[in-house]
DNA sequence: ATCGCTTCTTAACAAATGTGAACGGAAAGG
DNA sequence: CCTTTCCGTTCACATTTGTTAAGAAGCGAT
């Protein structure tokens, strides 16, 4: 069922079957309805989740609008390190876009399984680091291309995206106005 | 001598004297002249590195342009970990806009490192993390700010960086160009 | 299917930022 | 010390993006 998890991880950081199951053991399913929170601003994050299937995004307010600092699909982590690791108040929420299904890690079972096996502390430094990457791109993006340059390129790289989240989210994310996203979609 | 580093790093990770002794072994010292380079382009970067003093700029070549996506200084650790970790050829450089003398760690020593005290890839991650942090509100803001807000949210939390960083980089590094941070700043 | 609400589009105009060029001063190198 | 280059500034004008407002289209709930 979570082979693809599974197989990932292994490929990773050589895991054994038997740390594979390890893992599991400490993992619970959770379900999030679409407009529900996976994290509230204001409240400590208490979990990290793989996603099984569905859609999340990260997002802050800005003069009342919700501004997206992220989106993860099936097959990637959800989390908000900043809050989880340091345990304070988010200051940032992440909500989901559709019904999502999740396995959830809890802060006390990352620590045990950190105990039992270090190996899974290099994992979640690996997830950390691709987080990491790809948010570094998206700031030189947002620093170096126009505007009509950032929206193709969310086009090609996250083709799925473009249906799946409403525009005037991915408009924000690209740090443009709706109406400038309309703009561009309609040349051509 | 490295007090502060050594400090830093006990309240993070409640470090003993000895872990401390252990990880100072495995460190060397190293300088680099303005304008000379921590990491080219297309090397693989083979160590990261504590600055004990001096400046470094990592940043990418757009359209024959210098774009700095990070400034780094006295007790920071400098590292493209994208290269680092996975030991491919950097699509960034890392250089130094000051004389700077850093203290640095190999790709190997930091894995014995890790084998013999396992606190020390926690201490990684923790830098790692912080690290994620900083990207990502630059992403944010790039995203929400006008440049005008931007150069003075720079100027407001960098202030020493104002006087020791060409206008020209930090133009690019707030993604405008050199003129219209001139004109941003003419206004009183 | 209909109603009500939200999202998307369009347009005219305003504001912000980019472009190209010129000038002057600062810094670097001989 | 002089020369050369680089950097920062300024300006006029072009282009991009934002703003405001309105209507069309999509979507959910009944």
């Amino acid at each position: 069922m979570f082979d693809r998890l599974f197989n990932e991880i292994k490929s990773i950081e050589s895991f054994s079957d038997s740390d594979i199951e390890l893992g599991n053991g400490f993992l619970d399913e959770f379900f999030i309805e679409k407009g529900d929170y996976f994290l509230k601003e204001g409240q400590v994050s208490r979990h990290v989740a793989y996603i099984k299937s569905g859609l999340t995004m990260h997002y802050r307010i800005y003069d009342g609008l919700e501004v997206p600092c992220d989106f993860l699909r099936e097959n990637q982590w959800v989390a908000y390190i900043k809050s989880f690791m340091n345990k304070t108040p988010a200051d940032m929420a992440i909500k989901a876009l559709e019904d999502t299904v999740l396995l959830r890690l809890s802060y006390n079972n990352m620590q045990q399984l950190f105990q039992l096996q270090p190996k899974f502390l290099a994992l979640k430094n690996y997830y950390t680091e691709l987080s990491f990457i790809d948010t570094a791109q998206h700031a030189a993006d947002l620093a170096v291309l126009s505007a009509k340059e950032r929206y193709h390129k969310f086009m090609k790289e996250k083709p799925d995206l473009i249906n799946r989240v409403p525009q005037y989210y991915i408009a924000a994310y690209l740090g443009i106005k709706p109406q400038s996203l309309s703009r561009i979609r309609k040349e051509r």
